[in-house]
DNA sequence: CACCCGATTATCT
DNA sequence: GATAATCGGGTGT
């Protein structure tokens, strides 16, 4: 069952949050790869100076303002390419959750090809590499994730309030006041970095 | 396990 | 010209 446009026309910090649990599916040359989402970050607009759209629209945030249900992909570091999937409701203009960790599920050899490692704790297990192991570059910005094709998702497993932890975002200098990240509590293939 | 640092480039100021 | 929603390798405890 994949999720419905509805689901991410939430409050950008709800949506993310429930997202624990859900599968990503990746299809690639006919062969699906698919992982449970572990650990995501929400990220606003202007009530959010982390955020890449708090400064308003720009060409690489275009899509944090445009239609919800929908991949936005972007290149940092000059090596890395991060998956959000755009969520916000009527109050806000731009709004997404980044995706910051999955456990794998089908595809595992596939995922090892594209990540060149095996040991499968270091697989997807941050923003960067789950990236990799999906192959999911800029191409894959922009696509429409509540429809069937190369990159969508779909329910997975029911999380309990009681196993989802929040705190502070990585990777960020402003905005840290903010408990977004949210992982599922005790699960192997979060992310390792933990700040409180 | 914790901390430090270099790689590498699109994007923004 | 500076910065960045990261990663992996290296060193030290």
């Amino acid at each position: 069952m994949i999720l419905s446009q509805e689901f991410y026309h939430r409050d950008t910090i709800d949506v993310a949050k429930d997202l624990l649990g859900k599968v990503i599916v990746r299809v690639v040359r006919g062969k699906i790869l698919s992982g449970m989402i572990v650990e995501t970050e929400a990220y606003r607009s202007k009530d959010d100076p982390g955020s890449h759209a708090y400064r308003g629209m720009t060409e690489r945030n275009r899509v944090m303002f445009g239609e919800v249900g929908r991949s936005y992909v972007y290149f940092t570091y000059g090596n890395h390419y991060c998956l959000n999937l755009v969520a916000k409701d009527d109050s806000t203009a731009a709004g997404a959750a980044l995706i910051r960790a999955i456990e794998p599920l089908q595809g595992i050899e596939l995922m090892r090809k594209f990540r060149k490692i095996s040991d499968i704790y270091n697989l997807t297990s941050g923003p960067g590499k789950l990236t990799k192991a999906l192959d999911i570059t800029k191409d894959q910005n922009a696509v429409d994730v509540t429809k069937k094709g190369e990159l969508y998702v779909t329910e997975g497993r029911r999380i309990d309030e009681s196993q989802v932890i929040a705190a502070s975002r990585i990777g960020i200098n402003l905005g840290l006041d903010k408990k977004w990240r949210f992982l599922i509590k005790d699960n192997q293939f979060v992310s390792k970095k933990v700040r409180l």
